[in-house]
DNA sequence: ATGGTCGGCAACCGA
């Protein structure tokens, strides 16, 4: 079984890229952020058309999350409250026996803003949720664009960002007590080896060729699915597309 | 080489 993660910065703009990526690699998941479309105007006919169901929440100009299965989802979930706010960050179902669960946590803007504050929040947030909701002996996929790198491998420049925004303690730390709930991180189950990112910055000049990245895209599962993991890789010649993303697929291969 | 990000959405905000 194929499972993939991608932010695409609008799902509008990226339906090309991802049409032609789901045709190449015929993935049985695929997990999208940053849809930024209303759920009268998901691509639901495009995407059935290339052989996918979704489930998906919405909103005007900012956020939304997908999941795109070959099969239907049961138990469909959409949205967390925190802080009052229901921003379309989540979205969650299973697929036969397996759990989805797709997170876009906020990006954060700046250290000590109330944006930073509420990426905390909404990271306790889906902790709470993982703990009422699932259980980690259940065979469950958490995967999504997490803005948080976790250590000094998961970025380009540690020591420039240590302390800044997507690489600062208390998000690390909130990070990894999602983890410590009892998920594992697939892709340095896999790979040990720095200087693999998902996300590159459109700002950087070159930023791709020059690798100059972040790894915060994830496929996370709890210990029994990890068990069944056998590949994972990020799919940087997807960025060779016309018209790409700032961030690519990251794709796990379980058994 | 005379610039240098995108996307949404209609002036800037968010990333």
């Amino acid at each position: 079984m194929k499972v993939a993660t991608y932010n695409a910065n609008s799902i509008r703009a990226r339906l090309p890229v991802i049409l032609e990526w789901l045709a190449r690699e015929a993935p049985d998941v695929l997990f999208l952020q940053e849809t930024k479309v209303q759920d009268q105007d998901f691509p639901v006919q495009a995407v059935g058309d290339a052989g996918y169901r979704a489930v998906f929440r919405g909103q005007k100009s900012y956020n939304g999350v997908a999941i795109l299965t070959r099969s239907p989802l049961t138990e469909v979930r959409t949205g967390l409250v925190v802080e009052g706010l229901d921003e379309a960050r989540f979205v969650a179902g299973r697929m036969a026996g397996l759990y989805l669960i797709n997170a876009y946590v906020p990006q954060g803007v700046e250290v000590g803003s109330d944006r930073f504050r509420f990426k905390l929040a909404w990271l306790q947030g889906l902790l709470d949720h993982m703990m009422t909701h699932y259980d980690p002996s259940w065979p469950l996929i958490l995967a999504g664009d997490f803005n948080v790198a976790l250590t000094e491998r998961d970025l380009f420049d540690p020591a420039g960002f240590r302390g800044e925004v997507g690489f600062h303690p208390d998000e690390q730390a909130m990070f990894q007590r999602l983890l410590d709930w009892g998920l594992v991180d697939i892709f340095r189950k896999h790979i040990p080896e720095g200087n693999h990112y998902t996300f590159w910055d459109y700002r950087i000049p070159n930023g791709l060729k020059r690798n100059l990245g972040w790894r915060i895209d994830y496929i996370l599962s709890t210990a029994p699915m990890a068990a069944r993991s056998r590949a994972v890789w990020i799919d940087r010649e997807a960025r060779a597309m016309p018209k790409p993303s700032d961030h690519t697929f990251l794709v796990a291969e379980f058994e």
